[in-house]
DNA sequence: TTGAAAGCGCTACCAA
DNA sequence: TTGGTAGCGCTTTCAA
């Protein structure tokens, strides 16, 4: 168990104070380019690496962000979006000398647990919210906490109490939709996410935005909750209707929704896009897998995932930080939709 | 600002010394049940929270471990094992009072150097080696840092320095492979991940033994990357020989290859299992999605990714842990399989 | 059983 | 420009 080099051992062998030290390493003024130059090739020469621990102390800072995801174990295997995020998260963390503290919950209650545990033992110095809520609790809370927090997709109705960064996907969306009408659908059907979700909301107003914009009402709402499976249940509603109320398109919440309800309609003998269109939103790789590929809403998760990770450390550092745009969400037309079929 | 309640305050308030109220909060021994119980009150109504930085300098220890993921970006957001890995790891280490630190790395150098700094700088107490490689440079790294570590799936043939969680999958895999022989398969191929991982060679040594074991040679090795894309390749590569040397049945080093290679496979107008059977290892989500559905080897990554959890805290606090064994990955039957075709 | 005090490794303030 | 020193919040001796 040989003994750590501390900055105790860098000023003594650089014949220095340890404040010198301290100064010299941390690029700060007030120290001579001769000192700077002894202390760093101490430093070098010992191989000190300065003690996280010590420092988060004295500087009261952890050098640590924190993201809780919440999701239930088994639906993390499948959830391909998560990966890109923290991906994009970790591309600015490490060279600013952070780190990524992450904590996975499966309920609403322990994440807010999880978050209040995070603010209150001071383990990270400000979090990341994703996946918000209509009236997230974790919204006052980490106000009450005092902890630095950023928002990712955050509605632009909800004035949120720290910055944001947005990724717009309802223009996208909307344009899809009324492409859909274009291709003469008239009855065009949204399965959804969970309603507490903001996220859930903002894609149901653009399908029925572009619905009612194009003067017609909006279609069927089936509400999933963003799994394949609500996927293949929503297919299972839809497609037993009677001929004339059933969906000939269905705009889905997001990718795994759509492909789980392409497997049951054809499972059920109904052809995509033959009789039925189908589109998905995220962009997820398993949309080029499967067959025919699904037409989406392209989302970049690793741009969110770096601009909300910049976000939080400018808001960290300097105490304030400006909204962020992602550039807008693209509409990826592939072979799940066409025209509407001849009856 | 208000100013943050710490153990000062607490001792304070219960009207002891510091170093009583400390050893009250954490059950030590020496002393008496009444203060301990004013101790206890104080905290409470004061709602304190010890502050881990205080802990971790004091303590030595940061309560934290630490996972690098090695992984493009792009790659990170189409493989699915990680998720459920996580999840079963943050199963565990809340509820004794440890949190994750995971870093991102795209290749071998810089995952070296994120394990090094985590060592160096004491952000960590412990650290999980997954994706183990031959002679994986990880390996005397942490023994050099001194830095308590737990390897997932190594090869039983190396001695490891420090402890690991197996799960064995050779056998289901072997068993896997005679089926295919029972089946009439006598041209069975076999699309391997990069040669540097412990993973490809167990795998690939399951796969010659079964063959072997039967009386066959192996069949043709294709050497891929674990992608999506490499499936598709080894397709092309495959499925383009003239029909004496076309194998009849493919095993793949995992689901998303096997995934891959059927999608292609279809393309080319060869049917799956008409003309070719198809076999995965993982058993990921997608393998049930896709048609036909995917014939593989059911891995548990939540359980390891528990059992490491647990291994790995054990190893820190007591100083030592044994190897774990999480029960045995499963065969499981769909219908990318069937009898070789006649001729 | 209790309390005082010495660190843990670093930052930051203030004199020199 | 330097060096001394007082913390940061907690754990852990060691006396009392």
């Amino acid at each position: 168990m040989k003994k750590r080099v501390t900055i105790v051992d860098v000023a003594e062998r650089a014949g220095v104070a340890i404040s010198s030290a301290s100064a010299a390493l941390n690029g700060r003024p007030g120290v001579s380019e001769a000192t700077r130059l002894r202390v760093r090739d101490a430093a070098d020469t010992l191989g000190f690496v300065p003690s996280v621990r010590g420092r988060s102390l004295s500087a009261r800072r952890a050098f640590a962000v924190g993201l809780v995801v919440q999701r239930e174990v088994e639906v993390l295997e499948a959830d391909p979006f998560f990966g890109a995020f923290i991906g994009g998260i970790e591309e600015v963390l490490p060279e600013r000398g952070y780190a990524l503290v992450l904590q996975v919950s499966a309920d609403a209650h322990r994440t807010e647990l999880r978050y209040r545990e995070l603010g209150a033992n001071r383990r990270v110095d400000g979090v990341i919210l994703n996946e918000l809520q209509v009236d997230d609790p974790r919204i006052p809370l980490v106000g009450e906490l005092e902890l630095p927090a950023v928002g990712i997709n955050a509605d632009e109705a909800t004035m949120l109490p720290f910055p944001a960064v947005r990724q717009d996907g309802g223009e996208a969306l909307t344009r899809l939709v009324a492409t859909l009408v274009t291709l003469g659908h008239r009855r065009v059907a949204h399965v959804s996410g969970p309603l507490e979700y903001v996220h859930t909301w903002q894609r149901r107003r653009a399908w029925e935005r572009a619905l009612t914009g194009a003067g017609l009402r909006p279609g069927r709402l089936v509400v999933g909750d963003f799994t394949f499976d609500s996927g293949r249940a929503a297919a299972d509603e839809l497609l037993t209707l009677p001929a004339d109320e059933r969906p000939t398109a269905v705009v889905c919440v997001n990718d795994l929704t759509a492909v789980g309800f392409m497997m049951r309609a054809q499972e059920l003998g109904v052809s995509v896009p033959g009789d039925v269109s189908v589109t998905g939103y995220d962009g997820i790789a398993l949309g080029t897998y499967v067959r025919p590929t699904l037409t989406t809403v392209q989302t970049s998760p690793r741009r969110v995932g770096r601009a909300a990770a910049r976000q939080l450390l400018d808001l960290i550092e300097e105490g304030a930080a400006p909204d962020a745009e992602v550039e807008p969400a693209q509409v990826v037309v592939r072979d799940s939709i066409g025209p509407v079929p001849r009856n």
